[in-house]
DNA sequence: CCGTTAACCTGAGAGC
DNA sequence: TGCTCTCAGGTTAACG
């Protein structure tokens, strides 16, 4: 489900819900996510406090109080749930477009005084890890690439680690050692806006195309931000409120509309790259 | 080192 | 209604 817009959606939802209280515990419903979830890791977290929530690429980190660090990744199909236990009625929750948590894949319950946070994965391509200090949870994030808004994700930068490539210059961008946050949809439209055809191979990349990769791709992502991300199945914010990004898409799951560009008659194709959908017009991407 | 492929899973929707 | 097939916002181990 979740590129960097919707992960940032989900990490400001969650710091604005759980910063500095108490979890009084976690119940594993099914340890088996894409790693299993440790042994120790309701004991490790119960009536913890938490001190902070951040973002790294895909990838949200929970802090708390002594040196633990709780990472998770939500994968394709990641959601998480705030639901109040007000009268005992849920009065709010998050992402389905339900008015009731779903019944199925709710993996990990953490509980505190007022509320629960649900973690609900139907394919369970997400995960949860702990780290007991911040040079292991660094080290974890060693081989991720700098933040699309960074100042080191830079023209020299980028020239440097695709001048050389052979792969197309689409699953370049996807590559997380390169860039981090980027996926499926949001390359889509960043190789749309700069007018570059997918399939061109990195080290075919002019300098003039790598400035507005870097552009468009701070400019297309603060944008999904804005408007909360983009709900294409069941992407919602913790107040149960849908992202409205997917309907500024230029490019992707446009496949046989005319190109949005002006004067441009192109008809949008779509075609697979290493088993991932592309959409491009062939007219004005070259 | 590089690039490609398969694998991990379930569910929604299309087509018959 | 129901079966089969394809596709889905991600990552990574294994291979040549």
């Amino acid at each position: 489900m979740p590129e960097l817009p919707e992960v940032e959606i989900v990490k400001q939802s969650l710091k604005s819900a759980i910063k500095y209280k108490k979890l009084s515990k976690v119940i594993v419903k099914n340890r088996n996510l894409r790693f299993k979830i440790p042994i120790n890791f309701e004991r490790s977290l119960k009536n913890k406090v938490i001190l902070n929530i951040s973002r790294i690429s895909k990838y949200i980190i929970i802090e708390f109080k002594s040196n633990l660090y709780c990472v998770f990744h939500l994968g394709m199909s990641g959601t998480i749930h705030l639901v109040k236990k007000k009268f005992d009625k849920i009065t709010n929750l998050s992402f389905y477009q339900y008015k009731q948590v779903p019944k199925k894949h709710n993996h990990l319950k953490f509980v505190f005084p007022n509320f629960n946070i649900i973690y609900n994965d139907p394919r369970r391509f997400g995960f949860f890890k702990l780290f007991r200090n911040y040079k292991d949870l660094n080290l974890y994030f060693k081989k991720i690439g700098p933040e699309p808004f960074s100042k080191e994700f830079n023209s020299n930068y980028l020239f440097k680690k695709i001048q050389n490539k052979k792969k197309n210059i689409k699953n370049i961008l996807l590559d997380q050692s390169i860039i981090a946050g980027l996926g499926n949809i949001y390359v889509n439209e960043i190789l749309f806006y700069s007018k570059i055809n997918p399939k061109k191979e990195g080290s075919q990349i002019s300098k003039n195309e790598i400035k507005k990769i870097i552009k468009y791709s701070n400019i297309v992502l603060k944008l999904a931000i804005e408007y909360g991300g983009s709900s294409i199945r069941d992407f919602q914010n913790t107040e149960g409120v849908n992202g409205s990004f997917q309907k500024e898409f230029k490019i992707y799951g446009r496949k046989g509309e005319t190109c949005s560009r002006n004067n441009c008659k192109g008809i949008i194709t779509k075609f697979f790259q290493t088993n991932r959908s592309t959409f491009m017009c062939e007219i004005c991407q070259k």
